[in-house]
DNA sequence: GAACTTGCTGAATTG
DNA sequence: CAGCAAGTTC
């Protein structure tokens, strides 16, 4: 087979640079992952690499999956002795840690258990309880994202202690909490999510031996989404090239979006210093959008300062105009949305749409107008699988079947189903195991014989429990993975509890399990792993991982849509505060993010494009008025065609635009023009539209390279409508949040005359819109 | 010890 | 509004 026929000129010289570092700076939907599962096949047919030499990461499982399945069917007819290895980061870590994790000579065996981010929060709330913290102070979340993002920087507890000022009392706290968890980890010989790279990067450091030895197995390295990559994966990464420097990298600064997990774009913009003689390829051909959706797209991200800069073009046609639709409220905007989807499948029975939104909470009310209309529908994140507190169950007797000391696991599952262990007795097992210094499972044993101050009942309790994980631990070195699977749903008599629910929701449960159960029995026919492999594998599931590529409607966050593509896509919740987010917003480079991500929603997109805003949303169970995404405002309005009832945002944003520059750079295009609106009649629209044109003016508009450009602008607003903005600095200008003595928080939409005498409009959510005389109304800054 | 009630606090994105 | 911890009752 011709590897090389079915590519452009950019891909091809990708695929046959196979020597020295390579940086491929891959523009959305440009044929990235075809590249990389062709550059593989080549590697191994045209120049005959010995597959094991060849190591390709990638951050999902799914994606490395994807990337296995494409290099063998290319493959297909070219005989293998072995494959390459296609991992995640964190597999690839696991798999040298379980074999060579004894050569870092901290105390560490082979058998180490992994905690999942649930299991950390689990142990960081002990440890703010054991050292006197007021929970409610230090929430373990909280505490847990920082530790997290102490040791993605580099740092341990002793650093981190170091670096606490004194009179920090709050990080002071966290420093302890630290220490303490890192304690409680190493003595469950457990690793969280974190030290999976941690101390690969150390060992790898640390061992000649092991370095050599990975670096003499892996002489071509290739690293997907080299945007998302943080320090220690970059450390990796440079410790695994030292002997060679066959390195490429794909990525897309546009896409760099896990800024907030410690993913450092630098990685991708200065790789070229780090690898000298770097060659750069530049894909930017897109193969899956129209032309006005790669407008959008483009239209968005080019307001980003830090960035490479490329332009996208496609030889596609320039598509259906984008849909634009104002909702009065998000129960609305999900009733549209399901609506317009009914009407696709329709039209196009086997076409597929996706449902994007910003945060995981807004899934629910699509999910009720999609099951109201009858809409079978797919949904990535949320509580996956395994993380449904059934198999998280399971997966804990499991985690004991091959290690008892574990006493998260233990811990979870000592009363679960009930067998008379309650909280008292917890206690006294909490108590002991610290006057001891045993594990908690060294405990139970010895509180099982009896003794004084123990009630029968709880000796008889314990006694039991003692029993069945001893069985557990047992039947795992002598059955297959399924079987201690199902030993550990039936024997411990989960099952039971469960039947004897009797509910509709206990069946559901029980099906998981069985699905669980399904899982093992692949696992033990595929793979010759065992158990062992199984919970890794189980632990470090995503959701990202449950996306079934066949599924008609998926609704996901648009973190999770990064990688793939939709016929038909719908951006929702367009709004100020929600995305960008409202945490986003005082922070440049935070908000450059959200722009990018903006760019990652809006490229996913084939053939239709929606975009849809709610003017009201439940936040807190508490109703408030949003304003519409500033995104919008930096898409080209001309190729939006309005789906509103009656006014909108849009259809004002459009009218008053139309003197100002904006229209003038944008003139190529004649779309919208049979839309003019005067915007008389719109009253509240107008005044969004009013803040946002004050607001870009206060932002300095889209670009740094024309003040002049922007000071005509803000002249000619004035004239028009009669305003000065920013004039008064002491003065409220639009978009300020105020607080009215008598209506609570407000924001400012229009400020009408100058000093203290000037006419503010504001908007109180409750209370609707109230003009106020500045100098009267006793407004304070919000 | 378990099931139920109340009252508080807090959700951004994920391997 | 929801999920969780502490408090209450059986």
């Amino acid at each position: 087979m011709d590897l090389l026929s079915d590519l452009n000129e950019q891909q091809r010289i990708a695929v046959t640079t196979t020597e020295g570092p390579l940086l491929i700076l891959a523009g959305a939907g440009s044929g990235k992952t075809r590249v990389i599962t062709h550059r593989i096949a080549y590697l191994i047919a045209e120049r005959d690499v010995p597959p094991s030499n060849i190591l390709a990461v990638t951050f999902t499982n799914k994606a490395a999956q994807e990337m296995r399945e494409r290099v063998e069917k290319l493959l297909s007819d070219v005989r293998l002795q072995s494959a390459p290895l296609v991992s995640t980061f964190h597999s690839l870590c696991v798999r040298l840690l379980r074999r060579d994790i004894a050569g870092l000579e901290e105390g560490y065996t082979r058998s180490f258990t992994i905690y999942d981010q649930d299991d950390s929060v689990r142990v960081t709330k002990a440890c703010v309880k054991d050292l006197g913290f007021d929970e409610a102070r230090l929430s373990a979340r909280q505490v847990q994202s920082q530790i997290s993002h102490a040791k993605n920087s580099g740092l341990d507890a002793e650093l981190y202690a170091a670096r606490v000022e004194s009179h920090d009392e709050k990080r002071a706290a966290i420093a302890r909490v630290f220490r303490l968890y890192e304690e409680r980890l190493r003595s469950n010989n457990a690793l969280d999510f974190d030290d999976l790279l941690i101390k690969t990067v150390r060992l790898l450091r640390k061992s000649d031996d092991v370095r050599e030895r990975y670096n003499d197995r892996f002489r071509f390295i290739l690293v997907d989404e080299y945007q998302d990559t943080n320090s220690l994966q970059f450390a990796l990464i440079r410790l695994l090239t030292q002997k060679q420097q066959n390195i490429c990298v794909v990525g897309d600064d546009d896409q760099s979006v896990y800024g907030w997990r410690g993913a450092d774009i630098t990685n991708i913009l200065n790789f070229e210093e780090q690898y000298p003689n770097t060659q750069v390829i530049r894909l930017e051909q897109n193969y899956r959008s129209t032309q006005n959706i790669l407008d959008a797209a483009g239209s968005v991200v080019k307001n980003n300062t830090e960035r490479k800069g490329k332009t996208l073009w496609t030889s596609n046609p320039s598509g259906d105009l984008l849909r634009y639709y104002q909702a009065l409220n998000a129960e609305v905007e999900a009733r549209f949305v399901a609506a317009r989807i009914e009407e696709h499948l329709r039209l196009e029975p086997k076409t597929r749409a996706a449902v994007l939104y910003r945060t995981n909470s807004q899934s629910r009310l699509f999910e009720e107008a999609l099951r109201r209309a009858g809409i079978a529908y797919n949904i990535v994140g949320g509580f996956s699988f395994y993380e449904r507190a059934e198999v998280r169950d399971i997966v804990s007797y499991l985690k004991l079947a091959l290690n008892p000391h574990d006493s998260i696991a233990l811990m979870r599952v000592i009363n679960s189903p009930p067998r008379g262990i309650g909280k008292q007795t917890l206690d006294e097992i909490e108590r002991r195991a610290k006057d001891y210094a045993v594990s908690h499972w060294e405990t139970i044993a010895i509180m099982a014989e009896g003794g004084e101050r123990l009630a029968a009942r709880t000796v008889a309790a314990l006694k039991n429990f003692h029993q069945i994980i001893t069985k557990l631990v047992e039947a795992s070195g002598r059955e297959p993975a399924s079987e201690v699977v199902k030993a550990a749903i039936l024997d411990t008599g989960y099952a039971n509890t469960l039947k004897a629910e009797n509910s509709d929701e206990a069946e559901a449960r029980l099906e998981n399990l069985q699905e669980l159960v399904n899982a093992a029995v692949d696992y033990d026919n595929e793979e010759a792993g065992g158990l062992r492999e199984f919970i890794d594998a189980a632990a470090l599931s995503s959701d990202t991982d449950q996306y079934k590529g066949d599924a008609h409607v998926t609704l996901l966050t648009v973190h999770s849509a990064k990688g793939l593509e939709f016929p038909v896509v719908f951006i929702v919740g367009m709004e100020d505060g929600l995305f960008p987010h409202a945490r986003s917003a005082s922070d440049k480079a935070a908000l450059e993010e959200e722009r990018r991500l903006a760019y990652v929603a809006i490229t996913r997109a084939e053939k239709y494009l929606y975009v849809t805003h709610a003017m009201k949303r439940r936040v807190y169970g508490e109703e408030l008025a949003s304003e519409p995404s500033q995104f919008l405002n930096e898409m080209p309005l001309e190729i939006m065609e309005d789906l509103s009832r009656g006014a909108s945002w849009l259809s004002f944003a459009r009218g008053s635009s139309r003197l100002e520059s904006r229209q003038a750079a944008r003139a190529l295009s004649g779309a919208g023009d049979s839309k003019r609106h005067t915007g008389k009649t719109y009253d509240s629209a107008e005044s969004i539209a009013e803040f946002f044109r004050q607001r870009s003016q206060q932002v300095g508009g889209s670009s740094a390279s024309a003040p002049a450009k922007a000071t005509t602008q803000k002249a000619r607003a004035a004239s028009a409508s009669n305003n000065s903005p920013s004039s008064s600095a002491s003065g409220f200008v639009p978009g300020t949040h105020v607080r009215h003595p008598k209506y609570g928080r407000g924001l400012v939409l229009r400020r009408e005359g100058s000093d203290d005498s000037a006419k503010l409009t504001v908007s109180f959510p409750g209370f609707g819109q109230k003009k106020l005389i500045e100098k009267y109304a006793g407004l304070e800054k919000a």
